[in-house]
DNA sequence: TTATGGGCGTGACCCCGGTCACCTACGGCC
DNA sequence: GGCCGTAGGTGACCGGGGTCACGCCCATAA
C-alpha cells in the first residue's frame, strides 16, 4: 500500500539531511526571518510523519497548531454526510495549513488527509502567535498568503457559477501550470482528484480530457499533462454565451 | 449604528452630525486603535458619496485605496462576458473592502458596485500600510477579518458543490439570519440577488422559497424574512443521500 | 386615473452532467 | 504465469435546474 514508487519519478526526493532550520529556510511563510530567529523557531518545534490516508485534523477540531508540509503532499477536502468529497486545495513541500484557527481560534471548517505519506513540522499556537506579533514581516507573509488564498477561492466560486465542467478544467489546468511556472503539470492527478477539486464527476472529466487531447490543446504522458496550446485554453476557460 | 441598517428602504440619511473619528472608531477593523491614533487616522482620510448602481472600483483596476462603508450598501461582484453576476457579497455600514490589493499589491479581483446611495471613506495604502505595520491590533484584525471570509468562502464552493439550490438557499438564510443575530432578515434581498449569491436562477429561487413559505419554514413580509422554523433550514442545508 | 417598470409566480421545454453499469489497461505481487 | 486493485474509457438513462414566455401585482410618476 505504501508505494513510496510514486515520488522519486518526479520530485527529487529532498536531502534528508537537511536540518529542521534548513527547512524552515526556505518556507515562503517565514521568508524575512533572522538566522537566530528561525533556530529559536525551530526549537519550538515538532515534527511527525502521517501515512498515506491518514487523517491529519479534521473538521471541529479545536485546532491549535500550524503546520508545515516537509515532505509528501496533503489534500484539504470537505466531505459530505453522503461520503462525497471536496478538495479545497492540495498543498505540496513548503505550504502550510492550520493557521485559520490559529488566528480567529474558531473550529477547524475542513479535514485534512495525507495524500502521500508525510512528513509535518507541527507549532503549537502560542509559539507561533508570538512570532507574529513580535515579527511584522511574517505577519505580513500571511496576510500576502490569506490574500492570495482569498482570490483564488473568489475565483473558484465564479468559476463553478460560470463555467461549464470543460470551463473548469482548462481553469484549473491553467492555475496548476502557473503555480509550476512552466507547461508542464508534473504532479501526479488522478481524474477522480481532478473531479473533486473542481465539482464534477469522474466520467465528466475523463470526457472533457479526451476532448482536450482530441483537439490537441494537452497531451499527457504518463503522470505529466503539458499544455500544448495554452491560448485555447484560455478562451474555453472564459464565459462566453 | 445599527439603526441605519434598517433604514435603507427609506432613503437613510445617517446621521450626518457624526464626525468622521466618530464613526471609525465603530468600525471593527479599527477597534484598538486609541483615540488619538483614530485621529490621526481620520485625517488621512477622504470621503466620496457613489449614487445607486455605479461601479466603484473594477477588476483589474490597479487599486491602491481602502473602502470603508459610511452609508448605504455595495455589493462585491464577478460579472461573466455574457453579462450574468456572481455576488461574492454584500456589504453594510463599517465593513470596508479593497484591502486585497493594498496587501499584495495584485490587480483587483471583482467588481464593487453601490447597492444604493452610497458613501464611502477612502484611504490611500501607504497611508494605511503604515498604520498596519505599526499597530499589530490593526494587523490581526485583518488577519482575522481574512480568515473569516476564507472560512466562509470555502463553505460556499462546499455548498455549491455537495448542496442543490434549495439548499444553498436554506444556508445562506441561515447565514444571514447569524449575521444580525435573530430570526429576522432586514435587508431587502430580491430573488434575483439571491440568485445570484447561491449561483442560481431567479426562478428556482422563486420556487423554492415558495416551498420554504408553504412548508412553514419561513415567514415573508414586505422586507424581511423570518426564519420560523430554523431546524429544518438546518437539516435542509445539511448534504444527505 | 393611466402608464411604466421592477419584482414575483408558473408552466413548458430541454440540455448538461450525474449516476449506473461494464469494460479495458496497467501495474504490483503471490 | 494469473490474480487484484486502481485508473481510465464509454454508453444509456434521466433529473435538477436553466431558459423562455407569459401574466400578475404593486410602486411611483405623469
Amino acid at each position: 500500500m505504501r508505494n513510496q514508487a510514486t515520488a522519486p519519478a518526479l520530485r527529487p526526493t529532498p536531502a534528508v539531511t537537511t536540518t529542521t532550520v534548513d527547512f524552515l529556510a526556505t518556507v515562503p511563510l517565514l521568508r524575512g526571518l533572522q538566522r537566530s530567529e528561525l533556530d529559536s523557531f525551530a526549537e519550538l518545534t515538532r515534527e511527525r510523519s502521517y501515512p498515506r490516508g491518514s487523517v491529519i485534523l479534521f473538521e471541529n477540531d479545536p485546532g491549535d497548531s500550524l503546520f508545515v508540509v516537509r515532505s509528501g503532499r496533503v489534500k484539504v477536502v470537505l466531505i459530505g454526510e453522503d461520503g462525497r468529497e471536496v478538495i479545497l486545495g492540495v498543498l505540496g513541500v513548503g505550504q502550510h495549513f492550520g493557521e485559520l484557527a490559529l488566528i480567529d481560534e474558531q473550529p477547524r471548517s475542513a479535514h485534512v488527509i495525507a495524500m502521500e505519506d508525510a512528513s509535518l513540522i507541527v507549532l503549537r499556537r502560542d509559539d507561533f502567535r508570538k512570532r507574529v506579533e513580535s515579527s511584522p514581516s511574517v505577519a505580513w507573509s500571511l496576510l500576502a498568503e490569506l490574500s492570495h488564498r482569498l482570490r483564488r477561492a473568489d475565483d473558484k466560486i465564479g468559476g463553478l457559477v460560470l463555467l461549464d465542467v470543460p470551463g473548469r478544467i482548462a481553469r484549473l489546468l491553467l492555475d496548476l501550470s502557473e503555480e509550476s511556472g512552466t507547461d508542464q503539470i508534473e504532479k501526479s492527478l488522478t481524474h477522480q482528484t481532478i473531479a473533486q477539486m473542481i465539482g464534477a464527476s469522474r466520467e465528466t472529466v475523463s470526457r472533457a480530457m479526451k476532448e482536450f487531447q482530441d483537439a490537441g490543446w494537452i497531451s499527457v504522458e504518463r503522470r505529466r499533462i503539458s499544455l500544448a496550446n495554452r491560448q485555447a485554453l484560455v478562451s474555453r476557460a472564459q464565459v462566453r454565451e
